[in-house]
DNA sequence: AGAAATTTGTCCGTATGTATC
DNA sequence: AGATACATACGGACAAATTTC
């Protein structure tokens, strides 16, 4: 099989789709991500692809692997507003990641060049629904 | 060959050597690092091994690659003379804040014009003198 | 401008080591 | 001790970005 990686190579399509069901609740936080053999076995993929998944996935703070054990989907706050709760601010947060061109300053902050991607995780805090703050984390994209 | 790793693996003694080079300046900071295929040849490791060692030297800091060009040294800042040396890394971090337009993303999360100002908080960490994340916190400017 | 060479990125398969259950 | 799961290492192949000629 040859290896074509139009658009975006099949290890980020991977980790795209466990995120994808962290965040639905399709796998519970704080639970056991399938086996890297049973992640093989599902996308037909490669063990390497399937730990470069992973990789990713800790990168953006979605899992924590541990030797031995296996992936732990990570929580992400969020507990359900359930409003009620006699007064008290509903707060909620939620967490997306992406990789982007750094732009000027970040570049040169991290000395490398404007095109050159980064690590941005980018918190949103709300109050009632309201968003209170934005906390962009910038860092430069590390593999494996 | 065995794949025998007692006490630290392969990629991580690679990494050690390299990261050597680099603080007695026998790799220029700002240069580029050997080639794969040339540190390959000189470790007589794999590729993937290789690899795995640059990976860790970017984590830790020292290097920066880009796809088609080569991996650079990245330069370590001043080492900040001062205080106890004690050990552990040197942790350094700096504040800045201005109002800033608050551009198309922000607004549609702030429920704001474009064109608007929020408070932009950077705090920028370092670690012996290298960037490692910048953390830019956008709020609304409250108005008394 | 374009072709070739160089260099890093992704993917596959296999084997063995180490940690946990 | 055995089974399961992640970690390290090898080898080969092709893709994509950059540099060189």
């Amino acid at each position: 099989m040859p290896t074509p990686h139009y658009g975006q190579p099949r290890y980020r399509a991977i980790a795209e789709e466990l995120r994808r069901r962290i965040e639905i609740g399709n796998i519970t936080p704080g639970t056991l991500l399938p086996a890297e053999s049973a992640l093989m076995a599902e996308f037909r993929a490669s063990r390497g692809t399937v730990r470069s998944a992973l990789a990713e996935l800790r990168r953006t703070g979605f899992a924590m692997t541990a030797h031995g054990r296996g992936t732990v989907a990570r929580l992400q706050a969020a507990p359900a507003p359930t409003e009620s709760e006699a007064d008290g601010p509903a707060v909620q947060s939620s967490l997306e990641s992406r990789h982007t061109p750094a732009g000027d300053d970040l570049a040169r902050l991290f000395g490398i060049q404007p095109e050159e991607r980064v690590l941005e995780v980018q918190v949103v805090t709300r109050e009632n629904g309201i968003v209170r703050s934005v906390v962009r984390t910038y860092s430069l994209t590390e593999e494996d």
